[in-house]
DNA sequence: AAAATATCACCCTTTAAGGGGTATTTTTTA
DNA sequence: TAAAAAATACCCCTTAAAGGGTGATATTTT
């Protein structure tokens, strides 16, 4: 077996303070070494694969590129990175989209470095960690609305109309003919105040039916 | 401005040595005060109304009702409740429909009290804590394909069909005419071997391509 | 016992979707 | 900078799936 070398960090974040801050706390409180900081994507384009790191700290708001966008390039140019995000402003979209592109944390600034060097050693061991706050949107966005005006069965095919299933696809699923299907589905759109399924869905994703 | 009363817990766990070893500790190191706890989820249901517990930790692995199925009734039953969810085995599908259907965070049973304490602090003052191995799972669940066969625009085609609108509403979502919008979706169906809307979604959905 | 939920059936109408073909402009990349 | 990929737009024709209306019985929950 091989000694690991110790991950190498790369830290891309506009603002000198934290930037100097963190890395210097990296480097003097933790195994890691920060091989590189950067204060924008757009001058670390083409020095960032030399550096070879094996994680990135990766501001959202940056001068030029934003992390948002940054990230499926960084992912393509270092496909086995870790990207753990780092924000001010985190709106649900904004978080949730870096999730969708790739980055594998997400923390508001103020977190604490010591936190941070934790966020870097669960990247590195396959983890995914967020900050409460962060977390606590990430699990809003897959929560259901509690005062759903439908029953158990009607959000039951609620939910797999949104995946794309018809009527009879329906029914084989639950046992069911599908006349009932459409019955409930009736049912559904009268309590939702649509007479589509595409309005339907639309609803159920706007108000968290599903 | 009163003094908040120090949070309420109640822990519903199976396993003895767990339970009161989660139970002494929380007692006898945090400033919080277990005031129950129940070996499964059909003991508690008469009387956790009158432990009034802010938080309650909840096993998945219940004998009779599952932490799953307890989750909705707990919600009833105490609507303003924080549950955190403490499980062994931990797949994608139980952990979304944990956080789905209400709990505030997510742990695995090696979590040791202190993180566990943490969790309980970072809940209260509105968190969604969850340790990096479940927080992983539920970033992937949220995470593309990055090696998705569609373009750009594609993918944002098929994302708004999975959203319900139709080829209008794309279109004028879009700035583009139908007719466009309906040659994308030819492309995306020839290159997704489908041909229809729903398979599409389905296909989608499946290799996570929105 | 009443109310809510879930189940099944038949009529008829409409429309959004799908198949096939062609062509120009813009953007990206080698 | 030339070639390839992506994005844009139009026409013809066909049909499956969806939707509206109405009525009825069984099961569960309160």
């Amino acid at each position: 077996m091989y000694n690991q070398p110790e991950p190498r960090i790369v830290i891309i974040e506009d603002d000198q303070t934290i930037r100097e801050g963190y890395a210097y706390l990296i480097n003097h409180t933790s195994p890691y070494t920060v091989v590189a900081t950067y204060p924008s994507f757009d001058s670390a384009r083409n020095k960032i694969v030399r550096d070879n790191p094996d994680v990135i700290i990766l501001d959202i708001q940056l001068p030029g590129t934003n992390g948002i966008d940054a990230l499926p390039v960084l992912k393509r140019l270092l496909p086995d990175v870790y990207i753990i995000m780092l924000t001010v402003y985190e709106t649900e979209k904004t978080i949730l989209d870096a999730l969708a592109n790739g980055a594998s944390g997400y923390f508001t600034k103020n977190t604490p470095t010591a936190k941070l060097i934790e966020a870097i050693r669960d990247v590195v061991q396959g983890g995914g960690p967020m900050s409460p706050d962060v977390a606590k949107t990430v699990i809003l966005s897959l929560q259901r609305n509690p005062d759903s005006p439908l029953t158990r069965r009607e959000t039951q095919i609620l939910e797999l109309m949104t995946t794309g299933k018809d009527r009879g696809q329906i029914a084989k699923e639950l046992f069911i003919e599908i006349e009932t299907v459409r019955t409930h589905t009736k049912n559904i759109y009268s309590k939702l105040n649509v007479n589509s399924k595409a309005e339907a869905i639309q609803v159920a994703k706007d108000k968290r039916l599903v």
